[in-house]
DNA sequence: TCGGCTATGA
């Protein structure tokens, strides 16, 4: 009984009762969005006003970013940046600042105390920064650090800040404004203040404006900092003066005591970062130095960077950056320092891999404060890279950060790892090893884990490791997916010939999961049953498919092709598929049919026409044929077809004039000739024989770009040896050794179509005697003398050349020899 | 984070 009835008959029978495909529920959403829908409900909860609707058609270029957060009516906020004149000068703010660190007067004393002004004499102070109270009050003195924590939903809503839409950043009101601060900061001992951080984090936050995204738009402008006119003053000077001018500045900053000191490092800071950012790598480096600067500076400037010279696209910077962060984040006793993933994730892909690793390093040994999801960055780069111990370190650093072992993230890097590990050496293994240590940090694996571990064994051919992972999977009470039955399938095609187990995995496939809705799922049975029957049961082979094509897709396609054999539908063709076929199982059903032997049946149509059919639906702009034309893939099938006879190539040749035009309204993008194409092409002209042409093929392909790989240099000397043209085949030999193409079976092979092998044979012992050419002396010294001693041949093969391109302009003999009269196939 | 189609031969 035909494969495919026993696999076909189940699906009629069990389809009614498949489990329905569940939409996404609820409860599998990623924690993110859960969370984030815990936050909305909490929102309506907390009987504060509520945050200002969101609503896109604002958005205009000149509209600012922030007036547009936070709606126009939050406050009398002016679009222009506030007058220059109006900014308090900062010197007096530091002044004013130092008694309220020190004082212990009571709280309420304190809170009015706090050194934000507004800026105009004549307005009103206003409470800019409204302070949050420490959960935790001690009645210590206020140590000299800062420490930040998110406030709460509502200690938000108290001091009107908003939280921007995709970082961690909060928009506080100060100088009738809204900034935006990289936290609330917190004091430890219960005060808080902007004191120093309100200044830095408000000219901050005019610099970092330009950076900031929030839906996906970067602001359209960003603004100067407005500074201590000295601070600029001595910045410029300094970089005036590239040889004294980083002593200097240090001198001056030296001078200081430490407030003021820090007070004119930050304004120089800032000052660099927005004239300056190169000059600020170097500033960075110099002043890091005991006692260091603010924490919380440095890890914004760090941020700053990193965003500005990605904006940039400057690497050379970025290396920069990534070598200077091991030397920031050594801090001793300077605090530590607390860096965002955006930093590492904007730098990692200019990095090499040293220095990734130095910088989790340093992350490491210098404790500076990370988020989990950081780790993870570093764990993809290291399982990417093909790191895998340090994936593993990565990934265990991030367990130890609490991150949430069942999250998407966690899972999403265990996948990269497990997958990657397949590309080792003694992948298998190596993988096994991997879900070793996840199963012992305390991962569970769940379906998608399996599925890849599973196509790990697939890929390394080890089929009974992947049924076996199969089984115990339904054991665990795990659902096999489409995913775990195309995995499956795709095993199968390495042992076609087992009959039995492709039959049980079709089976299985079409009971567990609905194929009629899995496109993947039903293209990989077509393909399995196509590769089975096609060896054992050749006559027959494309009918069966046709029938088992008929019930998992719609065949109108197969008929506008006129693929379809006409006679009428039987009884059988009740239950009709109606997925609109896969481009993929489209090709399979066409290749088989081109495969078919057509000399005994009339009816079927000529390959030649179903491709001119195939070119008129690509031009209707007819799916699915319209989007096959991206790939090479069915012009490759139509390819192989044509060359198949000496007539064909003309054909063969239209097809390749086909993919290089591009057709006319079409709203797919034709996909050019690959290598693959190419080599097909070229094949067509050596296996009948045709060597000027081949050659010709050969050059063409050359001069759009696209260079012969092993497989087109083997057709080329079987081509050559089959003419029995020893000349030619010494060439082409000669040619591969130049293009350091290393002989293997295929060339073997060809040569043996070479039927003067004892000829052939002194030749080689004539030649092998110029010790040049020898293959395993020192590649170094010999390439240039071996291009000596091949000069005169490699003055011959470009004469060859020359003769092969005459020939397609001037020598129409060979083309006529293929039945061509106007043989024009390259454009 | 996981899955589908194409090339050289006896």
């Amino acid at each position: 009984m035909p494969l495919c009835r026993l696999a076909i008959r189940s699906l009629l029978h069990s389809r009614s009762s498949l489990p329905k495909s569940s939409p996404t529920a609820p409860s599998q959403w990623p924690r993110a969005v859960q969370s984030y829908s815990t936050a909305l409900e909490e929102g309506r909860r907390d009987e504060s006003p509520p945050l200002p609707e969101l609503d896109l058609s604002k958005v205009t270029a000149e509209s600012s970013y922030l007036d547009f957060i936070l709606g126009p009516k939050d406050g009398e906020l002016p679009t222009t940046a506030p007058d220059a004149r109006g900014q308090a000068g900062p010197g007096k703010e530091v002044k004013q600042r130092k008694p309220t660190a020190h004082q212990s007067s009571p709280r309420r004393q304190r809170l009015s105390k706090v050194p934000v002004r507004a800026l105009q004499p004549e307005q009103p102070v206003k409470k800019d920064i409204r302070l949050i109270k420490s959960a935790r009050t001690n009645g210590q003195s206020a140590p000299s650090r800062w420490t930040a924590r998110k406030p709460t939903a509502r200690e938000m809503q108290r001091i009107m800040c908003r939280r921007s839409a995709n970082t961690n950043v909060y928009f506080a009101r100060a100088h009738g404004r809204y900034f935006r601060t990289k936290h609330v900061t917190v004091r430890s001992g219960g005060i808080l203040s902007g004191g120093f951080s309100s200044t830095w984090n408000t000219q901050f936050a005019r610099i970092q404006r330009y950076y900031d995204r929030g839906q996906g738009e970067y602001m359209s402008s960003r603004l100067a900092p407005m500074l201590h006119g000295d601070a600029a003053k001595w910045a410029r000077e300094a970089i005036a003066d590239p040889e004294d001018g980083v002593p200097m500045m240090l001198g001056r900053l030296a001078g200081f005591t430490s407030h003021k000191r820090y007070y004119y490092w930050s304004q120089i800071a800032l000052w660099l970062m927005y004239n300056e950012p190169e000059y600020m790598i170097k500033f960075l480096q110099e002043t890091h130095t005991w006692p260091y600067p603010p924490v919380s500076c440095i890890d914004d400037s760090l941020r700053y960077l990193a965003m500005h010279f990605s904006h940039q696209k400057d690497a050379e910077q970025l290396q920069a950056l990534s070598e200077l962060f091991p030397l920031l984040a050594d801090r001793e006793k300077g605090g530590r320092l607390h860096i965002d993933g955006s930093f590492f994730r904007l730098l990692m892909p200019h990095c090499s891999h040293e220095q990734i690793n130095e910088m989790y390093r340093a992350v490491k040994v210098h404790h500076v404060k990370v988020d989990w999801n950081t780790y993870l960055h570093f764990s993809t780069h290291f399982a990417r890279s093909g790191h895998f111990e340090q994936a593993l370190d990565a990934l265990l650093e991030a367990k130890n950060a609490d991150a949430a072992l069942d999250s998407y993230a966690f899972r999403s890097n265990c996948a990269t790892l497990l997958r990657n590990s397949i590309r080792q050496p003694a992948g298998l293994r190596v993988c096994m090893r991997i879900v070793d240590n996840l199963v012992k940090i305390g991962v569970t694996l769940n379906n998608q884990l399996c599925n890849i571990v599973m196509l790990n064994a697939v890929e390394a051919g080890d089929l009974k490791t992947a049924f076996s992972i199969y089984s115990s999977l339904v054991e665990h009470g795990l659902e096999a997916d489409s995913y775990t039955y195309a995995i499956l399938l795709k095993g199968c095609k390495s042992s076609i010939d087992d009959a039995d187990t492709l039959n049980a995995t079709i089976r299985d496939a079409i009971q567990h999961v609905n194929v009629t809705g899995q496109p993947v799922v039903a293209t990989e049975i077509l393909h399995c049953l196509a590769i089975h029957h096609k060896k054992h049961n050749p006559e027959r082979a494309y009918e069966i498919l046709v029938e088992a094509f008929g019930q998992l897709f719609d065949t109108n396609p197969l008929q506008q092709l006129g693929l379809l054999p006409s006679r009428a539908p039987g009884p059988e063709s009740a239950s009709q598929g109606t997925m609109p076929p896969s481009q993929q199982s489209m090709a399979i059903m066409m290749a088989m049919f081109l495969d078919h032997d057509f000399s005994r049946s009339r009816s079927a149509a000529h390959p030649y026409e179903v491709h001119r059919q195939f070119r008129a639906l690509v031009d209707l702009n007819a799916e699915p044929f319209t989007s096959m034309i991206e790939t090479d893939h069915i012009s490759n099938c139509f390819l192989m077809t044509f060359i198949k006879t000496k007539k064909g190539l003309l054909y063969a040749a239209e097809v390749i004039k086909d993919m290089q035009r591009e057709p006319p309204d079409s709203k797919a993008k034709q996909c050019k000739p690959t290598q693959q194409s190419w080599s097909i092409f070229l094949h067509g002209f050596s296996r009948h024989g045709l060597m000027k042409l081949a050659e010709q093929v050969l050059n063409y392909m050359r001069n759009k770009g696209i260079e012969p790989n092993e497989v087109t240099w083997n057709t080329l000397a079987t081509g050559y040896a089959s003419a029995q043209d020893m000349e030619g085949l010494l060439d082409v030999l000669r040619r591969m050794e130049l293009d350091s193409v290393t002989w293997d079976e295929w060339t073997m092979n060809g040569l043996r179509k070479f039927q003067d092998q004892d000829r052939l044979r002194q030749e080689f012992e004539r030649r092998r005697k110029v010790p040049q050419l020898d293959f395993t002396s020192d590649i170094k010294d010999s390439l240039g003398e071996r291009l000596n001693t091949f000069g005169d041949d490699a003055r011959r093969i470009e004469q060859r050349r020359e003769d092969a391109a005459q020939g397609a302009a001037d020598s129409p003999s060979d083309l006529a020899e293929s039945g061509a009269q106007s043989y024009t196939p390259f454009n």
